[in-house]
DNA sequence: AATTATAGTTGACATTATCAATTACATTGC
DNA sequence: GCAATGTAATTGATAATGTCAACTATAATT
């Protein structure tokens, strides 16, 4: 069961957490995806933010960041403005039903983190949250 | 950065592990992916192992495994026994070929480990480890 | 014996992710 | 200034993971 050698514990935190994600995401009625969700959360707090400041805190593929991007302009979620110091790129922006949805989403959230640490003090949060960094950075530095 | 309410630390964490797993599954050279991996090691340990054991274990659903066991089958690394208690079920047993391929996975899997964790004393990897077991359970009690 | 539950399979489909190729613009070095 | 190279974003193709619903066959319950 506990097997000191082992990342079962992590697998089963991912996919539990995965899950409450994708109930997250429903309960805002808007038909988004979690990674839609982070994504709404990542350009409402860097202003100004490009496609590539999201693919590269996401370290994900620009592909995917243009079409969850798309996504959320179709819905009038974002809007795409001008860059002025780069003709190729945009400046993404949160529009007003944007901003609300950001703000259930902050709500939602509060009440995920809460359930998930309800039983953890913050030393135990900010230990784990210390050991994960190091673990992603042992992992990325190659 | 280290915004101490935030799952940024975990997601990206498992990001990269999630590449670090199949690059290990890359290394093995069978084309298996790293959820087939997984179901190999589940098999090896739990001995009799049914299709249902596997879906309860890793809390997935038994259409996943189903077609995770068939590709297994496909490439002579598993074998379907009877279940001598029930007819409908069977014991998925791990077969020569298998067991040498379990015998790789342990190798790279622990060098992998070894990476990851490297900078990590016992102590703070035991505790990484019972605190991501806290939140699972947090968030699957409902 | 009839009802209900369980093991496993199959089909359809959504989400997440990556790669390669392309277009348009930017930067660098001559 | 201009050629070469690099970068932002888009598009198409495709893989891995995951879920749901419907189904068959067998088991357990009443």
């Amino acid at each position: 069961m506990s097997d000191r050698k082992s990342l079962e514990s992590l697998f089963h935190l991912v996919h539990a957490l995965k899950r409450q994600l994708f109930e997250q995401a429903e309960q805002l009625n808007v038909n988004l995806t979690p990674m839609h969700i982070r994504v709404m959360k990542i350009i409402d707090r860097k202003k100004p933010c490009t496609a590539i400041d999201i693919a590269s805190f996401l370290r994900r593929d620009k592909a995917q960041v243009t079409r969850l991007v798309n996504t959320l302009i179709e819905k009038d979620l974002i809007s795409k403005e001008p860059n002025p110091n780069d003709k190729r790129s945009h400046y993404l922006c949160v529009t007003e039903s944007g901003t609300r949805l950001v703000d259930e989403i902050a709500k939602i959230d509060a009440n995920t983190m809460q359930m998930m640490t309800k039983n953890l003090s913050e030393e135990e949060l900010s230990e784990f949250q210390r050991i994960s960094s190091l673990m992603s950075k042992n992992l990325e530095a190659r």
